[in-house]
DNA sequence: GCGGCTCATGAAAGTAAGTTTCATCCGTGG
DNA sequence: CCACGGATGAAACTTACTTTCATGAGCCGC
């Protein structure tokens, strides 16, 4: 008939409170106050129940159901939905999260995850995005087509080439990592051409790892570096080199982030080679999982 | 009378999504479904109604009720709205690299660092968001106080139990990991009041940590558990329960990035502990990084 | 002032959504 | 084999949402 109701609402694409507080005035009073109390605060009216935001409201359910058709709304609970989402939109963390380095003297608990987790994350994508995939591909070929794998490293480092060891040990590659450095010479002493040798240091300085790596090379093994500072000596002695990013900070939480860095690469380079043979690689995963299968409790679902 | 099964699992400040995939391999096979439709696409679950998303995961109304209550959740419209609230916060949508999934077939070496690097990046920030300072203060004030810590893992969650030592002792604490079960345990028997066990395990169902970290309780030990799984059977012996955030993956990749978060965990409480006593912290540091000095090649220069 | 009209409004009826209860089923361990 | 306990969906039930409809206020033109 005549009157058309409010339609061509169009479809409000920015922000729906806006929207409602721009048609606020075309609405009738009743309506106005229901639109009131959501545009004062969204986050609240998605919480209530139309029963109660009408009571808030001073006015009857009906009504508010017509203000949601007016604002251009199925019905309520599309309107409570639209409203969650909105005022979670707005509430932009503003995070004063420790840009930088240091942990502040009198921090708290909060602040301290906060600072560690911002630059361990930050570590992580930064080396990521440094990482040079040509280089990782070589070294991906090698260990793939490599007889033996030697993984050095000591301190930290040495738990990540461990970490290294493992992951190639579980998808049928033969690996080692040695927790000690005579053992480590002796056996590097015995690689040879197609045998690849990987050396991890945070600062690329230390003596005991460059000095396997140097022994390995000499044996004809490939040698790859793991490290933050690519003109360190261990660079040297190093056929590849694989950098990580975490930047330098105090010694400690430098080498923190540091280390999840290099974990990282190792595990790109791990589903690398995983990558060149995916049945195989699977099928190791399955057989080696189900072998600590037993080491496992049954049902971890627990109800009270 | 209250069958109150509001066990109260934790706090979920961070995200509901990342909770809901912890609480994962902790529910029923028929909630599980559902819980993967809502993890998969938030925002389309928010805009389902119950019958909806019941049919959408075979199963009835009242088992999507029941995933409610297990997720801590009073009912389905308020799981709704924390949906839509959720999925509107979550801005970026990196298409390419497969959120928390598994690496493409056909993936080249560039593309296999991305999704690492960025679900890496997103277990240590999410890990940090849902990470309750008020436990870890007990957890640090325990250590702080603390006779002897003794830190438990196994596989991959061994090194991070090694790293977590390592760390520890450098700044002076008595501190203690083991290789393989039985030295552990007869550690663990002679523990007593006062001294600290810490148990580490991605599924938290790993049985000879669990037995260890038992016979620590037993002892009268103050236990803790890093895990991802909150409901995992590795927290009913743990006096405090920490948790990781990594996202269910197939093919392990979930482990990786789920060891990368339980070091991050490791060095909050290591920086928390080391606060404490920052110039006895520092001391120790300082000591310990002289004594491998010897070890490090100076400059640029290669060693002699 | 008075019919007749329009429209906002809420009461109440009606429908759909959400919640609880309960019987059944299935696997598990004795 | 049975007893048990948990998982599950059908159905009863409750609450929330939606529609219908009667009322009454405002507003003209007569």
């Amino acid at each position: 008939m005549a009157k058309s109701p409010k339609i061509s609402v169009s479809h409000e694409p920015g922000g729906l409170i806006v929207h409602i507080s721009g048609l606020l005035p075309s609405l009738s009073p009743a309506e106005q106050r229901v639109a009131r109390l959501v545009v004062a605060d969204p986050a609240d009216a998605a919480r209530r129940t139309i029963t109660d935001l009408a009571t808030a409201a001073e006015t009857s359910e009906a009504t508010v159901i017509r203000f949601c058709r007016s604002v251009g709304m199925d019905g309520y609970p599309q309107l409570r939905i639209r409203l969650a989402a909105e005022a979670a939109r707005r509430i932009e963390p503003p995070d004063a999260r420790v840009v930088g380095g240091d942990i502040p003297p009198g921090a708290d608990l909060a602040q301290i995850i906060a600072t560690i987790a911002f630059n361990d994350a930050r570590a992580v994508e930064e080396t990521a995005q440094q990482l040079d995939p040509a280089v990782c591909e070589q070294v991906v070929e090698a260990i793939v087509g490599a007889g033996r794998i030697e993984v050095y490293g000591a301190g930290a480092s040495g738990f990540v080439a461990s970490d290294f060891q493992q992951k190639l040990h579980r998808i049928g590659r033969i690996a080692f990592s040695f927790p000690d450095v005579h053992t480590a010479l002796t056996s590097a002493a015995l690689l040879g051409k197609g045998d690849v040798a990987v050396g991890i240091s945070h600062t690329g300085t230390t003596s005991d790892v460059i000095e396997v790596l140097e022994q390995a090379r000499t044996r004809g093994a490939v040698t790859v570096a793991l490290t933050n500072f690519p003109r360190s000596p261990i660079t040297e002695v190093a056929d590849f080199v694989l950098t990580t990013a975490a930047r330098e900070t105090t010694y400690r939480s430098g080498a923190m982030a540091s280390r999840l860095a290099q974990l990282t690469v190792v595990d790109c380079l791990f589903v690398g080679v995983a990558a060149r043979n995916r049945a195989r690689a699977r099928r190791a995963l399955e057989v080696t999982a189900e072998a600590v299968r037993t080491h496992r409790v049954g049902g971890s679902r627990r109800r009270s």
